[in-house]
DNA sequence: GGCTCGCGTTCCGTCATGCGGAACGGTGTC
DNA sequence: GACACCGTTCCGCATGACGGAACGCGAGCC
């Protein structure tokens, strides 16, 4: 009787084996709504595979210590974390921006950020605060799209190709302040071009504020750093703060490379332009 | 001609899925040797694979965003990066830990760490640090034998299964005064129990010294904090502080339950004596 | 120039291996 | 007792991963 509509449409071909591209969806699914230790089922709901596979599925990520298996369900791993932090654009950064982000936190006590762009979004690297921290939406790990956070802005105006990505699409609102103007946008990464610096003033999440500065090394920005505060108290007061900050810590990344993944276009043809 | 012989020995059956194991094989092997951006030749030597199947399994990789190329060859994808911080046994420690670990740290200046078990191992989960950092050994995401550290004794001392397995195998020196006698190291985590402090005096890494403090959670440690100096000073200063972090951090999780993974023999007869 | 070495890449015939519907045992619920 | 939902096992099928062989390329060497 079954209709065998494939799940979500495209069972046929998907580029690259079909083992790992189900593995991964499988630990994916670890991250999309609430909840960490799942069942099977609640897994075979989500991924849309049968249970038997994701049975197969999860012994085998288990034996490599991805998934554990717990008495009422299954969650990730330690071990994927172990190799999570050996990514090097994560930890190259890291490694030299915490000084700075702790003198940044001795100042203002404040949620500290550092983030990279990946496509048009940005992924935070870390984020330190103290007991009272602000019910802010990002998190370690997390992505929000770039052009409603201050990081994010910072990112986009020294990397104008993923800033050609975000002109060429639409602007969602995330509170009345986003800025869903392209043109505004654009007149908004000049500003930050000029000064170095950029502001989030509830963009992203009402009751937020940020200063952010992007890291640049040869014009190009490998991450941002900023400071959280509330709306009230005023941020351009950590501004020359932020801004130097990142500046040491371009200056403290010296010459370690930070490779970014080359676009599928430029890489036959080796001609690095810079 | 071909002798034919099986790489690693153990071609046939492995448990699991091959391809998975091959695959997390391969990307365990970016964390292993010297390097983070490695050339196709170079996974071919460490893993043991031949180059086509190499190829093939790095293009779905890449597709997934677990590993990027670049121009000089493949790296870990920042998407590794962030399924790793969704691991809950890192994230809400981690959280609950962070404001803690601050105040250590604005208090004494030194790196501090926090670290969970895993078998006899210690996984460090974070470590915060200023700008004089001292060169330990130590590595988020990183890996030491739980015997020889401040962390790794505090974490034995209230986990009797784990220093059980400890118990039954050699303990190799790191350095001079690694601790290599079970007898010695009995009396240690006894000792560590009275108190609830755990030093470490340089035996792990010469130059090194450590406070740690248990997190203990119904008698049983689901992490640790320390505090690393150098020798001259003297650690106990920090003693209590570290024994404090610990404690807030214990009620700062409240209720978040941290599930183990649960031990292969105790899985299908459900009871939790707990 | 030609030669060689090591690199990444493509092809393609073979067959191991992952697949998943069906069926089963256990537990909690109405 | 019937039902619903869970996790688990079985097993025949064919798909999709496998890897030896061969190729094109650039760097280094003579």
């Amino acid at each position: 009787m079954a209709p065998q509509q494939p799940r979500s449409g495209e069972r046929a071909s998907r580029p690259g084996i079909e083992v790992i591209n189900r593995a991964v969806d499988l630990l994916a699914a670890f991250t999309q709504g609430p909840g960490s230790v799942l069942t099977l089922a609640e897994l075979a709901r989500r991924t849309g595979l049968p249970k038997p596979t994701l049975h197969r599925l999860l012994a085998a990520l288990e034996v490599q210590g991805l998934v554990d298996r717990t008495a009422s369900g299954y969650q990730l791993g330690i071990r994927l974390f172990e190799l999570g932090e050996h990514v090097p654009r994560k930890h190259k950064l890291r490694e030299a921006a915490l000084p700075f982000m702790q003198d940044l936190f001795e100042a203002s006590h404040d949620t500290v950020h550092l983030a990279v762009l990946d496509g048009t979004d940005v992924v935070y690297l870390e984020r330190i605060h103290g007991h009272r921290a602000l019910n802010v939406a990002s998190r370690v790990g997390g992505r929000l799209p770039a052009h409603c956070t201050g990081v994010g802005k910072a990112l986009l105006a020294y990397n104008p190709e993923a800033a050609l990505r975000v002109m060429a699409m639409p602007l969602p609102p995330r509170t009345a302040y986003t800025i869903t103007s392209h043109q505004v946008l654009a007149e908004e990464l000049q500003r930050i071009r000029q000064t170095g610096i950029s502001y989030d003033r509830e963009e992203n999440s009402l009751g937020i504020t940020c200063v952010a500065a992007p890291i640049v090394v040869d014009g190009h920005a490998v991450g941002a750093v900023s400071v959280t505060s509330a709306p009230g108290s005023d941020v351009e007061r950590y501004a020359s703060a932020v801004r130097t900050a990142a500046l040491g810590i371009r200056r403290s990344l010296g010459r370690t490379p930070i490779l970014h993944p080359t676009p599928p276009r430029a890489r036959a043809s080796k001609k690095e332009p810079t």
